[in-house]
DNA sequence: GTCCAGGCATGCA
DNA sequence: TGCATGCATGGA
């Protein structure tokens, strides 16, 4: 992987396996809005970003600083990871091997944890494209605005001091009060996400299933895409249905690495079950 | 109009 | 421990 800046921009290039559509907009992360011209624009870490990539395959941050590469995005595409190889692991797995070769490029975000946990407990008995607009209009909301138009994710301390009421007039439903508990018991303490990022994988799984509204898979898909556990494995309605093709369980390829194969997975399974 | 979605808490056996 | 039920809402 090579880093450039040219003019203010980031130019990445020796990037594998990173598709923008089937990374952005595959359910993991709901903030990512795909521009007429391919690119993507988004919120993410407190930062405005707009992606995209160039002819010859180049990643380019448009109008990025080499600070918030460094310290957020290098990370928040997981870069550093060599997906190639873990996609040779997973085609071991003869319905990953058709997946992988017909969907390439998947990543798993690095989102932040109160996103994520707080963007999962709103996504439960939820379609994607609900999820989306339920989650803009509580950043248009609540959030700050970075860019024209943009807005963070709200912090929990900025939604604690709201009452079910105001999420129940987002859209949130019968998924109001989860979300109004959970942000009041991050923004004091009783909810302490970074201590639960520093545990081992079963403590930390314990840990998210007392929450109140967090489940069995909400655990998972926030210890996956806000906790940076690639062996968690969240199954849904339509991982559900994968599931019938793994009657003995999961293969050995996907030891450590079951997330990743989840997601190629759970994409497959939407377009062709 | 009916059905469904990246499910969960609750009550009951 | 496991199963049935109610739950909000917008798109298909």
């Amino acid at each position: 992987m090579e880093v450039k800046i040219i003019g203010s921009d980031i130019v990445v290039s020796g990037v594998e396996c990173l598709d923008l559509d089937l990374t952005l907009d595959c359910g993991q992360a709901f903030r990512w809005v795909k521009q007429g011209d391919g690119s993507y624009s988004g919120v993410a870490g407190g930062y405005f970003l707009n992606i995209s990539k160039n002819e010859n395959g180049d990643l380019i941050f448009e109008n990025t600083t080499k600070e918030s590469f460094d310290t957020f995005f290098r990370n928040y595409f997981d870069l550093d990871k060599d997906y190639k190889k873990i996609c040779d692991t997973l085609k071991e797995d003869e319905l990953l091997r058709a997946t992988i070769d017909e969907y390439y490029g998947i990543r798993i975000l690095n989102q932040e944890p109160w996103e994520a946990l707080c963007s999962f407990v709103i996504s439960q008995q939820n379609n994607i494209k609900r999820i989306k607009l339920i989650i803009t209009r509580l950043c248009s909301a609540y959030g700050d605005e970075v860019a024209d138009g943009w807005y963070t994710f709200p912090s929990a301390q900025k939604l604690a001091a709201l009452g079910e009421q105001d999420f129940a007039a987002l859209g949130l439903g019968y998924r109001a009060k989860y979300v109004e508990k959970l942000a009041k018991d991050v923004a004091s303490g009783a909810i302490d996400l970074e201590k639960i990022k520093s545990l081992p994988l079963e403590e930390a799984r314990k840990e998210l299933l007392q929450i109140y509204g967090v489940g069995i898979k909400v655990t998972n898909c926030a210890l996956l895409f806000g906790f940076q556990f690639y062996s968690a494995f969240p199954v849904d309605v339509w991982m559900k249905r994968v599931m019938e093709y793994y009657p003995d369980g999961l293969p050995k390829c996907f030891d450590g690495i079951e997330g990743i194969a989840q997601q190629y997975l759970f994409h497959w399974a939407r377009n062709n079950l």
